[in-house]
DNA sequence: CGATTTTGGTCATCCAGCCGACATTTATTT
DNA sequence: AAATAAATGTCGGCTGGATGACCAAAATCG
């Protein structure tokens, strides 16, 4: 992890751009840049880890990182994919018994931080602040709950074909007919977000792909029937 | 469903114990009571349906309920379990496709609730309220998160003797090295919250019974050796 | 108080999908 | 370019625990 000074500007812009932010006033931005922290990072690289730091929020600001969770025993699974804009650390004063850490799996990776007390400062004079805040907390908790349901109710199959509608419509760009999607995940991350096994998923890609419904690399992936994803 | 209509001081009263609203001052405190609402329920009544309604807030006053979920094909888990003092229904702004209601399991319940956007204009200066509000839905995500986690790490023995230590925790009695716990809850119920079927959890306290950890009953759960739960 | 509903107990069956093992292909390093 | 490592393919065996079926006990109801 490599830490970066940069110009005043250059943090100014960044925030600016972001969802969050986007209720400030400019003059109530710059006072984030104050406290603001930032850090590139390359393919593969940690950018944090929750054990070892004090509580702190991070926001992506540019490429796609993966959070891995791991419990007592050292199980790992890949909690989420975040991508530019996102969130990520410890919103929260409560600390959990899972530790967790970002990596970056795209080739660069840039982000800013600050600590959680220093941000509540400054939520604590900007109410509108506060509220766009609130509403980010929770809609992680309802994404949260969906992933738990679909886990309770659905099979790996669907969860798996929801997985592929889910991020081709976030990330796919459509052309003729089909719908092509970078890939920059293994079966492993796959299989690990949909909570099931490398063997799996590569079976299930197979399924697809004999079937018609899609084509695929380690490079991309190619929807050709985006109905038969149902 | 029964509404009741309070005076404003009693309503004072249940909302000044709150904890989320501890940070308010009482004149504060007395705007958000004009928009408050209460409502109790006996057992087995329905509190809310998220259907129903348009987004509101619920805080538990006094009893114990039952948050079920129920997914597109009328599939039903019980989700979550709440106590006096918790916070339950459309939190934030973002609809699921995933329908809730709550239902009272002890006598009598007792809460209030407000809208959404109504609480949001308070929050709105209230910064203080605002943060702790933004802890009390962080901490819930970490909540899920734990859940999560556990389903994914863990079989059905330790998601189930987890969650007996969880309840002896919350809500046991001590007596003379034995642990006695208010039963309220069905098998169903239990293997609902953890993720699992009737049977097996009929089974599983046979398991216990028969080797001397707990005893149980329909109104309550004895656990006798409080170390087995490992 | 008998009748009906809800909850708990037990068992035999069955299968989705995990697991291990090993081969092959692609990427990375030296 | 050879060596090493990482990612994909494929298969058969195995099992946790779901499912269904049926009965007994408790609770609730008329």
């Amino acid at each position: 992890p490599i830490s970066l000074k940069m110009n005043i500007e250059t943090k100014y812009w960044h925030l600016h751009n972001h969802k969050l932010m986007s209720v400030l006033s400019s003059s109530e931005l710059k006072e984030i840049c104050l406290i603001t922290n930032f850090k590139t990072a390359k393919k593969g690289e940690i950018i944090y880890f929750s054990h070892d730091e004090s509580s702190r929020v991070y926001t992506l600001k540019l490429g796609t990182i993966k959070i891995v969770e791991i419990d007592q025993k050292g199980n790992e699974i890949v909690k989420d994919i975040l991508q530019e804009g996102d969130l990520f650390g410890q919103f929260t004063l409560a600390d959990s018994n899972l530790d967790e850490y970002a990596v970056a799996v795209s080739d660069y990776v840039t982000c800013c931080s600050f600590r959680m007390v220093d941000f509540e400062k400054v939520i604590e004079r900007n109410p509108l602040l506060a509220l766009q805040y609130t509403k980010w907390v929770g809609l992680r908790l309802k994404r949260m709950e969906n992933k738990y349901a679909n886990l309770v109710f659905k099979d790996v199959r669907s969860r798996f074909i929801g997985f592929l509608k889910d991020w081709s419509s976030k990330e796919g760009v459509v052309s003729q007919n089909e719908v092509v999607i970078k890939n920059y995940l293994t079966h492993q991350d796959i299989a690990s977000l949909i909570c099931s096994t490398r063997q799996t998923v590569t079976q299930l890609f197979n399924d697809l792909k004999e079937n018609g419904t899609l084509e695929y690399s380690r490079t991309e992936i190619i929807i050709k029937n985006m109905a038969a994803l149902t």
